[in-house]
RNA sequence: GGGGACUUAGCUCAGUUGGUAGAGCACCUGCUUUGCAAGCAGGGGGUCAGGGGUUCGACCCCCCUAGUCUCCA
């Protein structure tokens, strides 16, 4: 049976058990404190914890999950995979353990031709919490387990909680027995890898306190309203089910792994290491489809990051197995074939997926040329050195700063007899996760408790009136001061305030939050910042200004409208510049986050060059044409597959109500979905001026640009300055530039001539000098003070043009000058001089420090100098007198 | 968010106790040879990313800024 019919089938079950099939939320999860989805019930943690009220009673899904945190395990055990799928069914204070047991029996043992998976009765084994005496009873009663496979297992296993103070509760897992062939009989308990857990049956009871671990926590007392979390892993039923070996081999992934093995000419089974590579391979190109069809793009940090490892690690396991050339285009192409059936919005997302993919492989190509480079030094020094041993410190430089994994270094150090000290290099790598992780902990401390807000929450969502007006009146319903709720607030104290209707925007969707006043009889409070903690619910950080109010009271929620208006402004000049970007580069040029506040916009998209100028001109030329058209702005709800028909752009990261709001620019000239306020008409806007565009790390650049008066004021700041600098060039702005980079060449060039001329000069002075020379000992030898020296190089080239003039007995040319009021020297020696024991470097060295300084040099040539010229006399009768 | 590294001629890159900035390719000139990456000789080309500091002296050491790469959370 297919993976995709399987789902089906799913879905069909529980749907004709009247649970609401609720569609796959995307991988990127909206809890911020989670990077992805990583279990299938996390878009229903909310209803589950009671901060948010369930739309439904019963939900079923088939969620998409990635989890990464094992991602080092992947293909050596064949447990692992980092993107799976998982079948859930969910009570939300409806049915309980009877429910549940029976549908979970029903489904797995129903025949084929009925709907269900047809699995052999005899095979299946329950696992259940050792005290919960219920969930035993229920088996028995409800299904066809026989005692015997019924296996009792203490809280570490059998026991569910979120690891925090909240709902816990015992769980049952049913498990599927591949038979003797894959282990010791005894079930679950005894083997895992022969009894495969396929379904975990979470019974949500009780509620636990404060505690660390999986057992160690008290529980508190029962939960009002009892809820069901069920998980089965898709993957495992499908290859149970397919009669293969594990979730490599199932119809979803196993298409990539033999194109990975044809490329490599490797035979799947043959070799452990290169199966574990193959497999690999065959899972990481499957997540890394998924997250880029959510939307995640490769990046530094996060979620890109995330994916950028996964994406790395296939081109490393495919080099390990042999392959160098790119492969990225079969690869992805195969896995999108395989997954195309369960999730078809897939087939319109490729391309996109495609080049994003290509660019990353070719990048890490680069990378890792360059770090050849440096591998190949390292490991040739090494072996001059005499070591067998690639020292640890330098493998961890390799993966920490030129992006060269671990173990390609490994293998091309052996390939030149060398090992790695894998030792070092993991002490290394647990130093800088620390470092990492202390910091990570530092910032955290800010991060509030979010259940104060629940309570409000559930009286229901604040309706924003800011569409339509700025001023609003509205009803305080609750206050919190330090994470507390209070009854009312005084002059001096911040508070968030929560209202039932609001005109104040709540920073979301890249706009900032609105700035203006809420005031009420007697009081006043200014607002600081608007958020929504909890999805439906605004907070509004407030400092009273005036008076006391408390919960109960009346007040006007008052927009600043200057603000309000700079915003829209803001807002809707993203829009525009992300429509003229799209138009200018192509559609692969997606927005990947932005941000505005009045008179500033900022966009950060996938696109992997730095933009030409003349590319930077056309998005700005497109924007303010689109501005001067004066293109009427609108907004509408509908559901998210219309707005998706009618080619409205979605911003990844963000997740949609059933109801979404589009917002239009010149009809289908900009159509994103988006909450943010924005202008009436585009003409609105003003101006955009794009002030720069940078890089946010490889593959995602940023545009940043200023809109309306500031844009206007940075223009004629920049004109003001333009004709100032045009002026003092005695030109026109047209024509400083060329102007400018003339008066450069002829600035160079009259230093060239200038340089010329004063040492043509200097060597006026030469057949003096040479007149001075005395004969010290053995050497020849001038000593003296020269005048007129321009600067230390030409002193320099003096001396050595004078010592070359001296002919061939041994010679000392010591020469000074005042530069800039501090004494300079120079020594140089010939060869004969050097052979009778000169050096340079020794001379200045000791003359140097009479003159206050330090120098140094060669036997051939030195220089120095020092803070007191007075002393050069004596200087210069040191060097000689040294020579004797 | 926290680390690490890089930025030198048009291109690819060298450059250690801080003491005269280099190579290969490309370019120009001449010779030689008329053929597939030709040879020989000569030559031009540098704000050593930008700014500040330490020093007699900084491509080199320290600080700041910018651009780029990279690891970790």
């Amino acid at each position: 049976m297919k993976t995709a019919e399987i789902k089906k089938r799913w879905l069909d079950f529980f749907e004709s058990k009247e649970h609401e099939v609720v569609p796959s939320a995307s991988l990127i999860s909206e809890d911020p404190s989670l990077l992805f989805t990583v279990a299938g019930m996390v878009p229903f943690i909310p209803y589950m914890t009671g901060l948010i009220p369930a739309p439904y009673k019963r939900a079923t899904s088939v969620q998409k999950c990635v989890r990464t945190l094992d991602i080092e395990e992947v293909g050596k055990t064949t447990r692992h995979g980092t993107f799976f799928q998982m079948n859930g069914n969910f009570s939300f204070g409806d049915y309980f353990k009877r429910e549940a047991i029976s549908y979970a029996w029903e489904f797995l043992t129903k025949s084929v031709d009925d709907g269900g998976l047809g699995l052999d009765k005899e095979q299946l084994w329950v696992t259940v919490f050792q005290d919960d005496e219920e969930a035993i009873g229920l088996w028995l009663e409800l299904s066809e387990v026989p005692i015997e496979r019924i296996q009792r297992r203490g809280m570490a296993d059998n026991y569910w909680s979120t690891g925090q103070p909240g709902p816990a509760g015992p769980c049952s897992e049913i498990y599927y027995d591949r038979g003797p062939a894959y282990g010791i009989d005894g079930g679950p308990v005894a083997d895992e890898n022969r009894y495969i857990e396929i379904w975990n049956l979470v019974f949500m009871q009780y509620e636990r306190g404060l505690g660390t671990g999986k057992d160690n926590f008290e529980i508190l007392a029962e939960l009002p309203s009892k809820n069901i979390d069920t998980g089965m892993g898709l993957e495992r039923v499908a290859f149970l089910m397919q009669g293969v070996e594990n979730l490599y081999e199932i119809d979803q992934v196993r298409p990539v792994l033999d194109l990975a093995a044809g490329l490599s000419g490797k035979t799947y089974g043959a070799n452990l290491d290169d199966d574990v590579r193959l497999r690999v391979v065959a899972d990481h190109v499957r997540s890394a489809l998924m997250l880029i069809g959510d939307g995640v793009s490769p990046g530094n940090d996060g979620r890109g990051y995330v994916l950028r490892r996964l994406l790395r690690r296939t081109v490393r396991a495919m080099r390990l197995l042999g392959v160098n050339e790119p492969v990225f285009g079969r690869l992805f192409l195969t896995s999108k074939n395989a997954m195309v059936d369960a999730y078809p919005e897939l087939e319109t997302e490729y391309p996109r997926i495609n080049t994003t993919v290509l660019a990353e492989e070719e990048a890490f190509l680069r990378t890792l040329v360059s770090g050849t480079l440096v591998l190949e030094t390292a490991i040739a020094s090494t072996k001059s050195a005499g070591a067998k041993v690639l020292d640890g410190e330098t493998t961890f430089l390799l993966h920490d700063t030129y992006g060269f994994p671990i173990d390609l270094t490994v293998e091309i150090a052996e390939e030149s007899c060398l090992s790695v000290d894998r030792d070092s290099f993991t002490a290394l790598m647990s130093e800088q996760r620390n470092r990492a992780k202390a910091d990570a902990k530092l910032k955290k401390a800010g991060n509030t408790d979010l259940s104060v807000y629940g309570e409000f929450r559930m009286q229901g969502v604040t309706s924003f009136t800011g569409y339509e007006e700025l001023e609003s009146s509205a009803r305080v319903l609750g206050l919190i001061v330090d994470g507390v709720p209070v009854s009312s607030a005084n002059a001096g104290v911040i508070v968030d305030v929560i209202l039932d209707r609001t005109s104040f925007y709540a920073e979301s969707g890249g706009q900032s939050a609105d700035a203006g006043v809420i005031t009420g009889d007697g009081f006043e409070l200014e607002v600081l910042d608007v958020q929504k903690p909890v999805k439906g619910l605004v907070s509004h950080k407030a400092i009273v200004r005036k008076g006391e109010f408390g919960v109960g009271s009346q007040v006007t929620t008052a927009v600043d409208a200057d603000w309000r208006i700079g915003a829209a402004q803001a807002h809707s000049a993203t829009h525009v510049v992300h429509a003229a970007l799209r138009q200018a580069l192509g559609p692969t040029a997606l927005q990947s986050g932005s941000y505005n506040k009045p008179g500033y916009m900022r966009l950060d998209f996938s696109w992997t060059a730095a933009l030409s100028s003349e590319t930077k001109s056309e998005i700005e030329e497109i924007s303010n044409l689109a501005i001067r058209a004066d293109l009427a702005v609108s907004a509408s709800f509908m559901s998210l597959p219309d707005a998706r028909n009618w080619g409205a752009v979605a911003l990844f990261g963000e997740t949609y109500d059933e109801s979404v709001r589009v917002v239009q620019i010149g009809g289908p000239w900009s159509r994103e979905l988006c909450g943010g306020t924005h202008v009436s008409r585009s003409s609105q806007i003003g101006l955009v001026s794009i002030t720069n565009e940078s890089s946010v790390g490889s593959g995602s650049r940023r545009l940043e640009a200023l809109v309306g008066m500031e844009a206007l004021h940075s223009l004629t700041q920049e004109r003001v300055l333009l004709h100032k600098i045009a002026e003092q060039l005695k030109s026109t702005p047209s024509n400083a530039s060329d102007r400018l980079e003339m008066l450069l060449t002829e600035v160079k060039e009259m230093q060239r001539e200038l340089a010329a001329v004063q040492f043509q000069q200097l060597t006026l002075q030469i057949p003096q000098l040479i007149a001075s020379m005395s004969t010290v000992a053995n050497y020849s030898v001038i000593a003296t003070e020269v005048a007129n020296v321009p600067n230390a190089d030409a002193l320099r080239d003096l001396a050595i043009k004078v010592r070359d003039q001296i002919g061939d007995v041994p010679a000392v040319v010591a020469l000074t000058a005042v530069l800039d009021g501090k004494p300079a020297l120079i020594v140089v020696t010939n060869s004969k001089a050097q052979a009778n024991g000169a050096k340079a470097g020794d001379l200045v060295r000791m003359a140097s420090q009479i003159l206050g300084g330090g120098g140094g040099g060669k036997a051939d040539i030195a220089q120095g100098g020092g803070t007191d010229a007075s002393k050069i006399p004596q200087a210069l009768a040191a060097i000689t007198e040294s020579l004797r």
